[in-house]
DNA sequence: AGAAAAACGTTGTTTAAGCAACACAGGAGA
DNA sequence: TCTCCTGTGTTGCTTAAACAACGTTTTTCT
């Protein structure tokens, strides 16, 4: 966000920086519940105050870490919520969330699962404005919240479904999500441009 | 030195740091005549200004780094100048330059080698003094000056030569240059405590 | 339960880094 | 030669980080 558009100061930077690294190694050293804002910054040799200038507390700095990561995934495979509803951009998102689903699931701590309800209300809610956006280019569309509901949590699931276990590949699970969404969404619109054929 | 014993200020720090790395990353990458002052600072992500309130230039820096890497190197041998001259120490000593120098030939730009006679005046005023502060412990010893010269010198000369090309160990290297220095002393002060059977 | 220790969250003040601007010194090229 | 350009040091002012201190809450230990 204010990442891109102020340019900030490059002390920011470097504090965030620094703050965000000590929490990825003590997050695999000894997982969330057992790091406290102290050990964050004595490891990141920042002022505890200088923390608190920047994050209300962990969770915080947390859930910024993970939205961060996964709009980096998006931004990997050109994924703008300004773009409009078709086949190559879904697949480029379900291919997003699935990479980012398997990094999560591989750094993630084991005494930390209690905060996955967490992170998927976090992701879940950028996914679904995501949708919501690309919705406004379908012509014809009626009840574009509950669309954009069923159509992300959809994404979502299937993306956590295959990083629990890879048993298809990711484009099989990308095709698949797409073909249902589409005869899903044929249920609702009249005239649907193809989705499918590309 | 004034690293251990004021504790500086974190924010101090993490600029030096930053601008060694910067400096070290553009010596192997453009080498030292070609890089210039918005280089490093532009590298480091540090502003110029900043870089001009802890070096008046960038042979200040690299004289800096050349001098903090030696004594690196004498921590790791335990080398330090308030000790006893003895054959134990002086092999420290000699293991400590060969390492040096085996590390500067290294990473050393073609480009630079006009500086090499800068770098022999530092360490080597290092070596001295070390030397020098040894002789205190040795009984009857007149020019110590001039003995503290010499023996520096035969050091940095070996370890120069070694650094060039490796054709013996450094054992091999720090035990003739032992000899060398011990039978040379033998001629200056009487009743020497025996430097060789250790 | 109760005491001690550790972590929290906040504050006022000090200090270092950022920034923009400046005059100046080479060097390159028309 | 003149001009343009790039790098150099330096400056005054602004802003972020350090630091020490505080009362509070939570953890830990016995």
């Amino acid at each position: 966000m204010s990442n891109s558009l102020t340019k900030l100061d490059p002390r920011v930077r470097r504090t965030r920086k620094l703050l965000k690294q000590a929490f990825m190694d003590l997050m695999s050293e000894k997982g969330f519940d057992a790091m406290t804002v102290q050990d964050i910054t004595e490891r990141a040799d920042i002022n505890r105050a200088t923390f608190y200038a920047h994050y209300t507390d962990k969770f915080e700095l947390h859930d910024q870490m993970l939205i961060e990561w996964f709009q980096k995934q998006l931004a990997h495979y050109n994924v703008t919520q300004k773009a409009n509803f078709c086949a190559g951009n879904l697949r480029n998102l379900i291919y997003a969330v699935c990479d980012f689903m398997k990094q999560i699931n591989g750094s993630c701590h084991p005494a930390d699962i209690q905060y996955k309800p967490a992170l998927e209300d976090l992701i879940h809610a950028e996914l679904y404005s995501i949708i919501y956006g690309w919705l406004q280019s379908v012509e014809g569309i009626n009840k574009p919240d509950i669309v954009s509901a069923s159509v992300s949590w959809s994404i979502f699931g299937a993306g956590l479904q295959w990083s629990k276990q890879t048993s298809h590949s990711k484009e099989d699970v990308a095709e698949t999500v797409i073909r249902l969404v589409d005869s899903g969404l044929r249920t609702q619109v009249h005239n649907l441009p193809e989705l499918i054929g590309d």
